[in-house]
DNA sequence: CGAACCTTTGAGCGTCCTCAACCTGCGTGG
DNA sequence: CCACGCAGGTTGAGGACGCTCAAAGGTTCG
């Protein structure tokens, strides 16, 4: 099966439908500062626009896992719009600036436009595609292939926003966003890490991950990126939400 | 926060739709038989009648990760009529009644009828959950709680079916699928059966689950069945398509 | 009645965990 | 400007949880 080299200058963009523009609302949150907490019953969407966030659960134990890091340009917090709360918190990593949507003309957006109604499942169906991957991930694979998996993943969707290169990509996360996002301890994240980099695979040292081997490490980590489905994308620019399909 | 009980006689349904029936099949599966293969292009959507199935990807080395157990009642393969091909497969774990559903058909309903399109939006949402707790279970439980979390999940699916009791129910899975669902090997989840037993917790025994103390053991698993969303329902009569709210 | 499948138990081992110490870099305040 | 505190990274030691391999008993079904 081969695949084309991907090509993200040279989207054909649809215009899918329109959110009323009054209530949007650009905000900015340090690290470690919440965009929707857990429970929280009239949580909004997000845009993120710039830095990284990601989604966890706590258990009563003190342990958290994460289920999974959001970028710049992905929407969050959609699955709240359906349920009326959320059910996971999530948290700025980095510094982070986001448009805000209240959740209610979001819903109104999606019942006036079947089109971005599509949309809008298309994007929590990859949502759940993804979630599937990293059970999978945390379930069946070793240390070494869970790591080498979360950072080729993270590499394939910055490289589709430009935020990556062939090499590598600069990456905000502590060993213990890694470890908590694995089912691992930070401690253990670190030794994975040494030997990983010992092995010439990866390198993962201030602030950025660098494949030695990407091929090589690709076979280890059983990745392959169909999943992220990224073929199309639901993106967000100016009051509009657009479907980007190549 | 006090939940009512749940009272599965005493439903309000209001009808979202209608499948064109003309290509809807009955169909029968035996136990190991495969309804849906992962890469299938034109996989359809069943409606289970009778039985159970499991969704699950393979891996490279062998592995298998179950993602979820499929009741009677339930959708499966909804996933699939988005992307056009389904990125996991589904076993029969016992004898399997189905009604077969053409994806095209399912995706024309969805089409035709907004609420019908929002059902399904729903009932995917609700599938993500419960993977993502899925997720939570297998990447930051131990064994014990790992276990004890899935069958407590099984029992609050099946109770609002009328398929189990207070005590506990019927269950047609092997170890093996209790492993492959937690992410541990089948030798372990016999020692940790045994031990739950020796605690009085839960008894798994001859294909019947039993709960001894139901309370205690939903505080080990850190168990809430909020997450199941079960105060509404996607559910199939006849030649169409129902949605059932408490 | 045999074969296949499932369960159960033992033994030994490896992955990964916890606890603990120490180091670095960085921002803050005296 | 330096002192300090703090967050994050690194390494060691010892132990627990869960794995693999192996063998034997039970059940089910053709």
């Amino acid at each position: 099966m081969t695949r084309e080299p991907s090509k993200p200058a040279s989207f054909a963009q649809n215009d899918l439908g329109t959110i009323g523009g009054a209530h949007r609302l650009q905000r900015r949150f340090s690290p470690g500062s919440e965009l929707i907490h857990e429970g929280q019953l009239k949580a909004s969407v997000f845009v993120l626009l710039g830095g990284w966030t990601f989604s966890y659960k706590m258990l009563p134990n003190g342990g958290r896992q994460i289920m999974d890091f959001q970028l710049p340009g992905d929407f969050l917090g959609l699955r709240g719009i359906i349920f009326g709360s959320a059910d996971h918190s999530i948290e700025a990593a980095t510094h982070v600036e986001a448009s805000q949507l209240a959740a209610s003309d979001v819903r109104d957006a999606i019942g006036n436009s079947p089109r971005l109604a599509s949309a809008v499942l298309r994007a929590i169906a990859r949502n759940e595609a993804m979630v599937l991957e990293h059970l999978v991930n945390v379930g069946r694979r070793s240390g070494e292939e869970r790591l080498a998996h979360l950072l080729l993943e993270l590499h394939a969707r910055l490289k589709l926003r430009g935020l990556a290169d062939k090499k590598g990509f600069d990456c905000p996360l502590t060993q213990f966003h890694l470890a908590d996002a694995l089912g691992l301890s930070a401690v253990h994240v670190n030794r994975v890490l040494r030997h990983l980099r010992e092995a010439a695979l990866v390198t993962f040292q201030n602030g950025r991950v660098d494949f030695d081997n990407i091929d090589s490490i690709q076979q280890l980590a059983g990745f392959d990126a169909a999943y992220l489905h990224q073929n199309e994308t639901l993106r967000h620019s100016g009051s509009e939400i657009l479907i980007s399909m190549q």
